[in-house]
DNA sequence: CGTTGCGTTGAATAAGGTCAAATAGAGTGG
DNA sequence: CCACTCTATTTGACCTTATTCAACGCAACG
């Protein structure tokens, strides 16, 4: 159970049009100039339908490490594409019990759990200041019925995000724990070498607990096989940083032994 | 590991608007007189849409028992909705572990994890004989755009497909054995109930080793819990049949010691 | 009426969880 | 800058839960 503040005013949105912005500011928010735009949900866009979408991103808003972006239950309005920062998604049980169930980095998107009804399902908390671009969902579905790459690939993210739940149900219902440990690190590496940071050499925004609860493990269990993983030579870690020094060592790790 | 067949020419594919069909076998397959509506892809629309919907809907297939609705690796062109039978959808991992994500109803879509990839991801395999709508997307998008209900309900269901994932997520990663069989059994007599059968009184149409699979069980663990649910009172089972005599005492396993 | 697949049950075992104590960092206020 | 506090992490010892292995029973089916 953390004790983060998760309040929402000290949240500052920052409508994009309304501001008398310089011509800097306003080439930094633009869609044609984000360079995680083939991540992103404009990803394959022409120039001209990527102006218009530019235009449903209303507005930029800031998240500090520990607030949520949204919580179980608030209205559902948008969604969420993280512009910078880190975010995990969790969900609470009736009883109490916390499930995280995905870590977010920029160019994903956030928030499609609140489609379905009306409100978010889950809840969305920054690991590290985070911004990310507002997209009201309303105005998504009226361009995508004008734009139809858009939404297609709209149908595309939400797919995936489908498919992406279906590994982690593989990872929770069918793997030993160090074959979980090794899929997690070695997604990571995936992703962050996708946006152009090292895949051998980073830093974990989120607690053993965070990743125990991912995972389905308990948080001395994680930091027990990092500490394994270390002595088997295939990373190196110190607290949040965590070096693969063998990757084809870790990938083995899965179906070394059903 | 099973070992039944799943000859794709066998299903056979029924283009409807091209037979030449009694009335009768017409009203028979119109999404305006079918009992699911409400459940399914047009929910909520009215007559005229309806109409337009059924349009899209060009063929129905039927899907004989251990048969493959599709499998992973097919190339993408529609989703299913079912009409009358009973599927389960698995992945397979690259050293042949299987994992059973969902077990699929009348009124409930199938395929959505192909829209991103542009082939399926996972296999849909009938549990029993069962009967299809197929509804090519690339149609299904089209309408869309003109149908903003529908729209809007395609993003609904794909989106409450992420939620219902995110629910497995949670049994899978931090339920205790017990308390995962007993929100099986509660899910599966809440959707049937839905559909108007018995909620208490069902056959089930895996086996334990599919049930296994689901909840990230052995099957000799489900056996058992089946046998200690009996032993407390709360089901009468008897191979595949189970009558839930104690919803309440079912409810509680929940929570009832974290 | 034997075969076959599915389900049940028991005993032994292993994987991961629980509890507890020690340590390491990060942040805070003096 | 240092002492203090708080939280996160690591590690050990022990325990519980679910798995594994094995045997047997049951029901359906040719």
């Amino acid at each position: 159970m953390s004790t983060v503040t998760t309040n929402h005013a000290a949240s500052k949105v920052v409508p994009l049009r309304t501001l008398d912005i310089g011509a800097m500011r306003k080439f930094e928010v633009t869609c044609s100039s984000c360079n995680l735009r083939e991540l992103c949900l404009p990803k394959g866009l022409d120039d001209e339908d990527l102006t218009r979408v530019e235009k449903i991103v209303y507005a930029r808003r800031r998240v500090r490490r520990g607030e949520a972006l949204f919580n179980a239950g608030d209205e559902f309005h948008s969604i969420y594409a993280v512009r910078s920062g880190f975010f995990k998604t969790t969900i609470l049980n009736e009883d109490g019990r916390e499930q995280v169930t995905g870590f977010n980095m920029p160019g994903e998107l956030l928030g499609m759990d609140g489609i379905g009804a009306g409100s978010y399902h889950g809840n969305a908390v920054a690991l590290e200041d985070c911004e990310v671009c507002v997209l009201p969902f309303s105005l998504v579905e009226e361009l995508g019925r004008e734009i139809p790459t858009l939404q297609r690939h709209l149908h595309c993210v939400l797919s995936r995000e489908i498919v992406r739940d279906h590994g982690v149900m593989m990872l929770l219902g069918s793997m030993r724990a160090e074959e979980r440990l090794a899929v997690f690190l070695l997604n990571l590496s995936k992703r962050f070498m996708r946006r152009g940071y090292s895949p051998s050499d980073f830093h974990l925004r989120m607690t053993r607990e965070e990743i125990g609860s991912y995972l389905g493990l308990k948080l001395e269990t994680v930091s027990r096989l990092f500490s394994k993983f270390q002595e088997d030579g295939l990373i190196e870690v110190q607290q949040k940083h965590v070096r693969i020094t063998n990757i084809d060592g870790l990938e083995q790790v899965l179906g070394g032994k059903h």
